[in-house]
DNA sequence: CATGAATGAGACTTCATTCAT
DNA sequence: TATGAATGAAGTCTCATTCAT
């Protein structure tokens, strides 16, 4: 998110001379930014078309070229982040069999990510909460995992489904935390220890797992 | 629903009552009880005024003869419903020493509550969303147990915060899938088991303490 | 228009009517009577709310508390102005038995109306052109006449759906060629001795007819 | 639609045209056309710029090469039908002598061509509400046959100016059925033979000239 | 010329809130 | 206190029009 807001900054700052009539095609990526922006600030409540277009710079109607309805920019929004989430986790646990360590990158990468970014973190919240198809794509990442390391007897637990939604609701609620000035250190290391007790490991296993070096992005 | 009448009721009755005070309080409790039935029959977007007026059979103006603004409005509604939940938790576990123990019965009764009531549910998703209060109010109910657990050697995590928020976050998360008509059979039992391992105790602990009988309500 | 407001008026008397729905059939009666004269006044194009709102002197949303949305205003305009027109009709050709009588004092009447109120003129102009439940009452209107006159031997015509139509056309192109500025000296009696005529009245009998004078208005 | 296509080619045929102006010509031929497809579809409401620039696959900027406003399109989609309108009707009528002859192959002709073509019917029905323009053209037409028809002693009316509109009103109400659905068999003899008798002529006369064969297109 | 991104006025509609009765 | 008519800010969306490329 910061990166996106530096080099967002940077091209306003190039544009400003121009009045905004050089944009053309970038001008989606623009506003899915600033949508971006304003879920990382605020708190509660929904996105406002009218508060987009002035983040974004543009007049209403321009949105309108780029979504049909108001819905279409949500839903953009939500794929955006959405594709950056999934980009950064199988990046980051590509080389990795193990589906206990994989689980414990992508919880820890998630969180880590929150703690560096926080607009990040307000911006997965909001989106999470109102998008479907950005839980179910988080659900699907944390499936995989899941179901190898139950295959290879790390885990052990009675329901898929149960656990899916216990790794996906304890990432989402360290996010919250994070994003209420809640985040403690090592956060990522303890809430992938717990998640990984949770999934049947024993203590020093999960302490062992959690504790592993993230793996350096190359 | 109705448990909420009860106890507001009740509530009202260690005040020295005029008939003025009465109808008062009464009209109060009805608008509070159509919000929370509004909040049981939708799956998302905000409560209106309009929709509350409509559903406790006022007018619109008559609300504003009780609250000042639609924020508190909602504050009571919260209110009303953290006040049900802590009665039910407290009540059930009245008479279990165990910190373990009392944990897992608190988070089987939230989740066997949810399952028995979708209305409840949906009313508690949407409180919790949006109201501070209630989420300091569950979080309050979580921690004594969990110190006291930690006390007697049954739990170990490295952060209570964290502990914290690993339990809220995956009872409101079983909530949301009983919500979205994910629910499992046990599902109770599943998540408690689950948690109670994130907290340290042996999958077997956790499985056998996980399994109690709930107390019978008496 | 003036005209329009006065018989209103006297329905409104008619009902019982308790204090707060007195006004509000006030203030929806002020909502049509502002579109009619919004209707009279213009040329062409639709009625726009901003306008209603305007004319009427309340703002955008006093007119959602009369009706639930464009088309509604839209309709309950059209059925006042259809009222009005009906009970005109009616009126004068009360006591009136022959068929072409009562064709061509319905005919002369809505010409005459048109010429003595420009701006209902206008207004049904606008009207029958949106609103087909307007049409359809017209139409209802002149049948009666129709089938009576051709019962009774006066009419002579191969279809009576294309006399029917024949019938109202010519009347909104009077209406139209009125609301121009085209009007002439006894429009309404030529107009009606041409109708009679093309319904198949010999020249003799529809001049007779035609210049017949009109019931008065008691 | 191909007809408007050809007339406005020969309009072109008699200027020298550069290729550039052959190539503009092109263009707005394919705009106009665009209009009156659009026209011909539609039920009802006012044609857009974008739909107009869809229908003719050119950009919406483009339309402003050819037209200042979204006036002068409307402008000139009605002198495009105005144009087929009098062409037709005088080719048809081009070896009848007699003006109450003229008169009916003209009604006829345009309530068969609408029968024929409904979405031509449509297109006029659009046009000829809007556009001042349209309607002259069309009573230029009539007035030359009503007044041979006067001059003839076929013809008696009171008024030219409300026997003009009577014609008019006439034809335009049968396109209104025509396009609802409501067409009946004959529709043209029927309408024209009302109208005659309208205009004077005994019933046995217009039944006969209502009923002469309509001369074949060469 | 053609393009189409951008604009901004203005349309419809909702809803929290006020206030006279 | 209860009512509900009135308000007006704010939201979503449309569309004629302009302008840089």
């Amino acid at each position: 998110m910061s990166t996106t807001q530096v080099s967002e900054s940077e091209v306003m700052f190039t544009e400003q001379l121009t009045r905004g009539h050089k944009k053309k095609a970038k001008t989606r990526q623009t506003l899915v930014d600033a949508a971006l922006r304003i879920y990382a600030r605020r708190g509660g409540g929904e996105l406002t078309l009218n508060e987009l277009a002035e983040e974004a710079n543009v007049s209403h109607g321009t949105i309108y070229n780029y979504f049909q309805t108001r819905e279409e920019v949500l839903e953009a929004v939500g794929l955006a982040l959405a594709d950056q989430f999934s980009q950064s986790i199988s990046v980051l646990s590509a080389g990795v069999e193990s589906g206990a360590e994989r689980m414990s990158i992508g919880v820890r990468m998630f969180v880590c990510r929150a703690m560096a970014d926080s607009a990040w973190a307000n911006a997965v919240i909001h989106v999470i909460h109102y998008d479907e198809g950005m839980r179910s794509l988080v659900a699907a990442n944390v499936r995989s995992d899941l179901q190898a390391g139950f295959r290879e007897g790390s885990f052990e637990y009675s329901d898929e489904e149960v656990a899916l939604a216990l790794v996906v609701s304890c990432a989402i609620g360290a996010l919250n935390s994070i994003a209420e000035g809640l985040g403690v250190v090592d956060h990522d290391i303890k809430i992938a220890e717990m998640v990984l007790k949770a999934l049947g490991l024993s203590s020093n296993e999960a302490r062992r797992i959690a504790h592993l070096p993230l793996p350096k992005i190359i």
